[in-house]
DNA sequence: CGGTTACGATACACAGTGGATCATAACGGA
DNA sequence: TCCGTTATGATCCACTGTGTATCGTAACCG
């Protein structure tokens, strides 16, 4: 029952992820070949194909990482009362990791991976309230902060120098998590049903 | 000296121009063939390059037409006093080429068409006001409201049962066109560099 | 009507994918 | 330490898609 403690499956899949993020920083996904994966890794090529299905499977392994962390980081943006903090934490959490977050939500294949966040991140949190019969606020609300908020993080992270973590924090706030709050707690008349 | 009006490559043109947003409604940019995109248009697969370099091409000539009027629809949101009018001015125009939009905006390419839209957007109006320094503030309202409003536009072409032109409206006024006209009037201390 | 030219069909070189095989080397358990 | 197991590297292959070139035909414009 070893097949994924050995030694050399570790050290493969470890490399192929690190090449990928490597890589996946500096070009789209359809840009970037299987073999530049295995050579960049170090690994022979057929061997890219025991691992993973395709060059998607692999991106999604890695970008799922850094998904599953950020659902974590998203919840508190739509349920606590103290907006500015969780935009605060938010951006403290993406300076932290900041060289993954640069390559795989800034670079190249950003829009790959922000797509499979957005998708991700819906799925899942739209599944926690599967209580309402899910109105169209609802759902338009959670795909704006969702998609806005990665795609103001994608800017900073092209403007680091620019503009710092707390006065992102308070951008975030003011653009996105008041402005929607604000449409949850005073709907527009015509979807009130 | 009637290279372009001549009447075949007219016709042609425009049976790859109308195959191309067809497809482009139905799968991903990378999924399309070229093989595909002459088939749809019934025309020769080696008359596809006499006219375009490749599929990016084609889909960027196709999209160029919709971002030029996108591009007269999003100036008076950035302008205008009356950021309602605006607001219901633009969904209006989309209600107007209704097929169009859900193709190429919410469709399986919509990505694509939506970073193109978001890029030549940017830099038309970016070099439309090169007297200021361009503070970074200005960078990210122009690319927050851009990038913001071409994906409610795509939820709601995606949700057209669901919320009529006039609430739409209200939303982008309410989500993106206030809170951005508000951190330009007063923006964070950080900043007023 | 006749010269021009766009078109369709086809063949081609090339790049990337994904599956297969086989000898080798590294691993983990005894 | 040794040995059976198994992941790996190298290589070959069939297949798909791209972009170029060629050539006979058919449509267009003046």
């Amino acid at each position: 029952m070893s097949t994924l403690d050995d030694a050399r499956i570790v050290r493969t899949r470890t490399a192929l992820r690190q090449a990928m993020t490597e890589l996946a920083g500096e070009a789209s996904l359809d840009a970037i070949t299987v073999r530049a994966i295995a050579a960049r890794a170090r690994v022979g090529y057929a061997t890219f194909f025991r691992h993973y299905a395709d060059k998607e499977a692999l991106l999604a392994d890695v970008a799922g990482v850094l998904t599953r962390q950020f659902l974590q980081q998203v919840r508190p943006l739509l349920l606590q009362q103290d907006r500015r903090a969780a935009a605060r934490s938010l951006c403290a959490f993406v300076l932290e990791h900041l060289a993954i977050h640069q390559a795989l939500i800034a670079g190249g294949s950003g829009e790959t991976v922000r797509a499979g966040m957005l998708r991700h991140t819906m799925d899942t949190l739209a599944a926690a309230r599967m209580r309402e019969p899910a109105g169209a606020i609802d759902d338009l609300v959670l795909f704006h902060l969702v998609s806005a908020t990665l795609n103001l993080l994608a800017w900073w992270l092209r403007n680091l120098e620019r503009v710092d973590a707390d006065t992102m924090a308070e951008i975030i706030e003011r653009t996105v998590l008041t402005p929607i709050t604000a449409l949850r707690q005073d709907p527009p008349v015509a979807l009130t049903t």
